[in-house]
DNA sequence: CAATTGTATATTGTATAAAATATTAAAGTC
DNA sequence: GACTTTAATATTTTATACAATATACAATTG
């Protein structure tokens, strides 16, 4: 097969790349963008810019007020609360209806990951680990079919990720994180959904504590 | 006070009027919609009309293929099944923290969505069913503080509304839900929390077994 | 001097037109 | 006749230009 041409469209780019910017906290919150300066930024119009706008607005990255302009959302502590309590009661819904439907490739899949997240760790390498976080969360709930709770878990993702990259970049708590994961896998292989859902709540919970202890602070 | 002046944008009218018609059914699941058609029949340009499609895509109302077009998605079975279960998970969850808070504004807010709602029944009226049931349940959560439950659970009900609408429409249904609703409202204004958020769980779980039941005729 | 109104500037919102892409149908080749 | 290739058409995507709105600040009025 060919390689994969990708023929995404300049709103698509402008998207993917101001996401990015905002996750990584290039663009803190509270930060104004300009329509304009964007699209110099990017070299194309603002048409695409805006609909970049949109999308991330619905992503809830943004907030665009009509005749004023788009800025960075910011993260409140309940929020925090909120989003967490959220991936607590609906990971492990999918993480059950998944597990005993996880094929070899899926396995072989979540180890790629882990292998990763392991090599990020050494590298010291915080950019992308919320991004290999989600993913390997997605990855473990991928046979779930549950569209739309699947949906709602990869938006309380990638807020989390924005979360814990702002604030939580200790190697302690990735390697914790890591380690974890792998327990889950384990679990997974040997069919233990029970105790693979539990370790799952207990490891969601364990990420929030440490966050919230470092906001209070 | 004067009277509200709305100078809303046109995508965002657009918006409103495209998420009506697909709601009523006007625009069937799986209908294309072409820009150009949409913009002569608003009478504005194509720009307002793709940032409109954009945001009712995030919505999940439409889907986008890049240079092919929106079409209007369809509605499978498992995602009845999986809406209605998170509803079932979130909205007691809402109810609690929001009942102690309600106050005598809230109530008499319910009681005039209530007369809507029978008003409604009388006049046979079922394209506001929907919205007046979508916008009672998200006035019982009016002061649970947890945003980011309340956006997932407003998105919820729309979908909700969606499948309902077309599939459900018996008088028989709207006086039980009229009927039930004035007992939530009863068991807040007691202040009996446990009952009021069971007798909604299975409120909720009503609905989508006569849902279910149709479909699966 | 305080408050308000008017004006200039910056920014967003929309329309029109040009470029890129996909779809369809016809023509040619094996 | 079945399959590619190629031109024609339709539709989406993007750029440019114009209109509407908000903001900042000066001018005016009481």
């Amino acid at each position: 097969m060919p390689s994969e041409i990708k023929h995404r469209t300049l709103a698509a780019v402008v998207v993917d790349r101001l996401r990015q910017e905002i996750l990584n906290g290039a663009l803190p919150s509270g930060t104004a963008l300009r329509q304009d300066a964007l699209a110099a930024a990017y070299g194309v119009s603002r048409i695409p810019v805006r609909e970049a706008l949109f999308q991330l607005e619905a992503e809830g990255l943004l907030q665009i007020v009509p005749h004023k302009g788009a800025i960075v959302t910011t993260l409140s502590q309940d929020e925090v609360n909120d989003v967490f309590d959220l991936r607590v009661m609906l990971e492990p819904r999918l993480f059950r209806r998944s597990i005993s439907a996880l094929t070899a490739q899926d396995f072989a899949h979540l180890e790629q990951i882990q292998e990763e997240f392991a090599q990020a760790i050494r590298a010291k390498d915080l950019l992308h680990w919320g991004t290999l976080n989600a993913a390997l969360h997605s990855a473990l709930y991928a046979r779930a079919r549950l569209p739309q709770t699947a949906v709602i878990v990869a938006g309380l993702l990638q807020k989390s990720d924005r979360y814990t990259r702002v604030q939580l970049s200790s190697p302690a708590a990735m390697k914790r994180a890591l380690r974890e994961h792998a327990q889950l896998i384990d679990l997974c292989k040997q069919g233990k959904a029970d105790a693979a859902c539990e370790l799952l709540a207990l490891h969601i919970e364990t990420v929030r504590d440490d966050l919230l202890k470092l906001l209070s602070t």
